[in-house]
RNA sequence: GUCGCUAUAGCUCAGUUGGAUAGAGCGACCGCCUCCUAAGCGGUAGGUCGGAGGUUCAAAUCCUCUUAGCGACGCCA
């Protein structure tokens, strides 16, 4: 189904060419002047340069060549060359009809669907989950919807960061308390135990506490680096610990994800590319893309058109040890190894993206990657408190994630208990629903790549561009279509009607760009502009409902009109917020 | 030092890829509940789009210069 836009441009279009110019001239875009129009089309404008001509007479021409019964009710040539356009409200309750009916609200899946992996979360296995986990994770599962709602093949990765330091110190610290277990006895033969030596509780207290104490005790610190290299180089005994750490530490991992509702396809971690090193360096040198430089084996990455100095990707330390370029390029051979993606999308901090710029040159130039896979660098900006400054606790420290979901569903609670008369615990449960749309909307309306402020007052409120009054919303319209089902209603055959107030058009004109702006979203990799679009079409819709009594209305047919006109709005406020990655309550 | 990003109302942000009088929300002020959730709706005040040039019928948007803030620049990830 041709998106709205597409549609009445078509009209436009062939008007320019009945009057004789380029059709490339029509495009329609949504009025900036809503006082004088609903839609308008500058083409004239543009046009007038290459037929010499005044615009203002193209424009008319144009005008005079639209077809009698179109879909503009009425088409005006405005000075200096504008196109005022007025949209048939036969002609849209036609389309919205249409929409209802179609498979996905009239949005087209691709034609050719690809198969993506995107990669998102990154967080540190033993580490707990900190506010910098927050973006990525929000945005990149919000980013995975949309393109699977397109139609195409997506696998999140959560690319553990599960094969580094932190790994050492834990060792290091639990043989220091425990030197009596089998994994540091060299001699142990037998088998070791299934139960871990620790729990999350524990290890979330052992990994800050090494961590700390190797930052002033250097010998410490040797021993846990060397327990590193022990551990990647096969230690028996501390790739069991290893397990232990991966099966506690991701056990709870899946369990905060879940509370975010943010859910992986693919737990592959840093861990899991270790292998396809070593053949992938001796490729590198036998095919003479590596070089040593300062003792460090590079590969060079610059190209003549920069106009900065990119450093080359180096592949191994002076000391023969990997790093994070290395594991980023081995991820990428794994996925070719395994998932022949189209195209890779990374959702990282905007800070990394030089490293990556190296990654994706080296992988292209070397042939890790098929020269048609796309590789996708998207950056998103820091978290900042109301100071500005990157968000922290009261105290300073850094916010554990859990305490900041914590503290928004109580602020959230609150409110609820405070306005409604519910049971508390059915506050409890909607708090929490509210409480992540607060979270996510406050993230993802704001443009991804930019800094933003996590403002917890402002993104709980009700009012204004937030994620409750979204919610408000959607409540409000479900609670009208439950109350006329109970009246023995029926959604099924309600069937949208012309519009016939300014405000019920308004809201129809709003639900018809939903396949445009999915379309834009979609092409642009652009959450916060389904933010900005479901916002109009609360406003749209809460200004129709002040101003027109639904169930009250007694004449059947028209009411059946509203229905049908709620029913749809609510299905495309809950396309979005699904692809958002929120749902909506049944009462606040 | 080099390169990049950012700068729009008191605050937080949009701005349909160059169009008409630059828009929202919050905060301030003023109205609207016998009525489907007032957690709503309407209105008033608030701007040299960081600054200076340029490109053209038209610039917040494109180009150059400039100021300020932030960030990245080989052996951490």
């Amino acid at each position: 189904m041709k998106t709205w836009l597409n549609l009445i441009t078509a009209e436009m279009e062939q008007a320019f060419t009945t009057a004789g110019y380029d059709a490339g001239y029509a495009k329609v875009t949504l009025s900036n002047r809503p006082d004088l129009c609903e839609y308008q089309c500058n083409g004239a404008m543009a046009a007038a340069k290459a037929y010499r001509k005044a615009p203002i007479m193209i424009a008319g021409d144009v005008v005079a060549h639209l077809q009698e019964n179109s879909c503009f009710e009425n088409a005006e040539a405005v000075a200096p060359g504008f196109i005022n356009l007025k949209i048939r409200p036969a002609f849209l309750a036609v389309f919205l009809n249409e929409m209802e009916k179609s498979d996905n609200l009239g949005v087209e899946k691709e034609s050719n669907p690809k198969t993506i992996v995107i990669d998102y979360g990154g967080p540190n296995v033993a580490k707990p989950l900190h506010v910098g986990h927050l973006r990525s994770a929000i945005i990149g599962e919000s980013v995975k919807r949309i393109v699977r709602y397109k139609g195409n093949e997506v696998l999140g990765d959560i690319h553990l960061g599960d094969w580094g330091y932190q790994m050492g110190l834990i060792i290091t610290e639990l043989q220091r308390r425990r030197p009596d277990l089998p994994y540091f006895d060299e001699n142990y033969t037998g088998e070791y135990p299934q139960e871990p030596p620790f729990t999350i509780g524990e290890l979330e207290e052992i990994y800050p506490m090494a961590s700390a104490y190797a930052k002033e005790h250097e010998d410490y610190r040797e021993k846990a680096l060397h327990a590193t290299y022990l551990l990647q180089n096969g230690h028996p005994g501390f790739r069991a610990i290893w397990q232990h750490i991966m099966k506690v530490s991701v056990t709870d991992l899946k369990k905060n994800y879940e509370k975010l509702h943010v859910n992986f396809e693919l737990w592959k971690g840093e861990a899991d590319v270790q292998k396809y090193i070593p053949d992938m360096v001796r490729s590198l040198k036998e095919e003479g893309y590596a070089r040593y430089d300062e003792g460090a084996l590079v590969v060079d990455v610059a190209e003549e058109e920069d106009n900065k100095a990119v450093p080359p990707c180096m592949i191994l330390k002076s000391d023969g040890a990997a790093l994070y370029d290395t594991t980023d390029l081995a991820t990428l051979l794994e996925r070719e190894k395994l998932y022949r993606p189209d195209q890779v999308i990374y959702v990282v901090d905007k800070r990394q993206e030089l490293h990556f710029v190296q990654v994706f040159r080296c992988a292209r130039k070397t042939g890790i990657v098929r020269p048609e896979v796309e590789l996708k660098f998207l950056g998103f900006g820091t978290m900042n408190g109301k100071d500005g400054k990157p968000f922290k606790t009261r105290e300073g420290g850094v916010m554990r994630l859990e305490n900041l979901i914590r503290e928004i569903d109580e602020e959230m609670w609150k409110k609820i208990m405070g306005n409604r008369t519910v049971t508390a615990e059915e506050a409890r449960k909607t708090a929490e629903i509210v409480g992540l749309a607060a979270i996510k909307y406050g993230d993802l309306s704001n443009q991804a790549s930019k800094d933003y402020i996590f403002d917890v007052d402002r993104f709980t409120s009700f009012e204004g561009n937030t994620g409750p009054y979204i919610l408000y919303t959607i409540v409000r319209i479900k609670s009208i279509l439950n109350k006329y089902l109970e009246s023995g209603g029926s959604l099924e055959t309600v069937a949208l009607h012309s519009a016939q107030s300014a405000c019920e058009k308004a809201l129809m004109l709003e639900t018809a760009r939903f396949s445009e702006m999915i379309e834009t979203v979609y092409e642009e990799i652009a959450p916060h502009k389904i933010c900005a679009y479901i916002y109009d079409v609360a406003n749209a819709f809460n200004k129709f409902y002040h101003e027109t009594k639904i169930l009250s209305e007694e004449d059947t047919e028209k009411k059946a009109g509203y229905i049908a006109l709620l029913k749809l709005t609510k299905e495309v406020l809950e396309v979005c917020i699904e692809l958002l990655g929120f749902d909506a309550p049944e009462r606040m």
